[in-house]
DNA sequence: TAATTTTCCTCGGTGTGACTGGGCACTTTG
DNA sequence: CAAAGTGCCCAGTCACACCGAGGAAAATTA
């Protein structure tokens, strides 16, 4: 049984792994999402190294094993299924489930999470977009492009924010672009890579490439 | 923020002290009923005196503070909320609950738990009958009998169980001794206290005198 | 390739939380 | 009062997570 910490590392590192693949991960790199230093990290990777969930080789880097990606991936199963939970259920909105789903994605129980994602009703994706990982592991790969990728006259739906940050979620909401709005680029300022969209048919407005590089869409 | 462990160290000396209004509870009792060493009790009486979460006089006994009673009964309004949570919206039965409960209890977003009370229409029982507390702590005492307290002629309907060990519960489930069973007391054998009575104004079954000092009934 | 910079491992150590056996002090009981 | 029972205290264990410093290794650059 994986303590809370652990499942934290393990689930860093895959995030990690995922936005890079093929390229290991480095002790740095945790030390820094995680918060904290990297003789904590080097300490923690090699105990989850004896514990065969992941292949550690000094000054290599650092990659999963399959039972290491298993635990991550139902980690993220978790956490997910419980954000979905909070907002469909709860009434949370999508800006202030991360730090609850934080805690609960720890809850061991297996019944509980097979029950929970029954009467969630199996649902595939959560509040933010990501895709929900299946009970065995397997997850899909969404399709997805981001905003910033797009040129003017190409259009698409909001299907996944890359960033959850509250100010990010909040500042969506109050843009109308919350997830399933439409996007129509139509003009992109060469200087700064900042869009100006049409929302819904409807709202003109100009976009920051910091923004644009967190949104992504889909025809 | 208080551990899982001191919360469950709180939340059984509450209980035993309820079990027993007026005396002072001991550290053997606590040993027993946490199922460690009474060594360990003392450490950690000394540590939750420090903290001012309960009184503790050496050899005296120990009682809680207002704030230890406060935190005992936000964990049991935690532990029972999850409880009606799990049966009635999940649904499991109400001999699984328990050890789930038992992990969700120490869920610390009081937000979270307010809107899981809204979300379950404010319950006031959990699914064994027990009252769930309020947010400030009120909790209302059942007025209730031990059906072994009943005598021949009277009877009563099932309000909920004092013991909520797995067998048990299936032994009431299997005999349709549920919540909400009528019984009525056609007979006490004087020998071993054993009762014959009516269920549902139907079957007629002996219960032993153990079943019936773990079973409450009001009118 | 050699020098420099960057990465990160190792070592020794800290702090906390929880638990424990054994000896003895205190309290209760007879 | 003596014996029995209870519970405190000590000294120590163990697991977990963290960290600074120093130097080894790797990567980069000259
Ligand atoms: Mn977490
Ligand atoms: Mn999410
Ligand atoms: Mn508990
Ligand atoms: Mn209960």
């Amino acid at each position: 049984m994986p303590s809370h910490t652990e499942e934290n590392y393990l689930k860093a590192i895959y995030k990690l792994s995922e936005a890079q693949p093929g390229v290991e991960v480095s002790t740095n790199r945790i030390a820094e999402v995680l918060q904290t230093r990297p003789a904590s990290v080097t300490d923690m990777l090699r105990r989850l190294g004896e514990k065969g969930l992941l292949h550690y080789e000094r000054y290599r880097g650092v990659s999963l094993t399959h039972d290491g990606r298993r635990v991550a991936l139902l980690t993220i199963r978790k956490h997910r299924l419980w954000e979905v939970f909070l907002v469909n259920k709860l009434g949370f909105n999508w800006d202030e489930v991360h730090d609850v789903a934080e805690e609960m994605e720890h809850l061991q129980s297996p019944l509980l999470i097979r029950r929970l994602d029954e009467f969630l009703g199996f649902p595939q994706l959560d509040p933010h977009g990501d895709p929900i990982p299946a009970e065995d592991g397997a997850i899909v790969r969404p399709q997805h492009r981001l905003v910033s990728d797009l040129q003017p006259g190409e259009e698409g739906t909001v299907m996944a924010v890359k960033n959850t940050s509250v100010p990010f979620l909040q500042y969506l909401d109050k843009a109308g672009l919350s997830l399933g709005a439409k996007i129509e680029v139509l003009d992109k300022v060469a200087f700064d890579n900042s869009l100006e969209i049409r929302i819904n048919s409807n709202k003109v407005t100009l976009i920051s490439n910091e923004i644009s590089c967190n949104l992504f869409v889909a025809d």
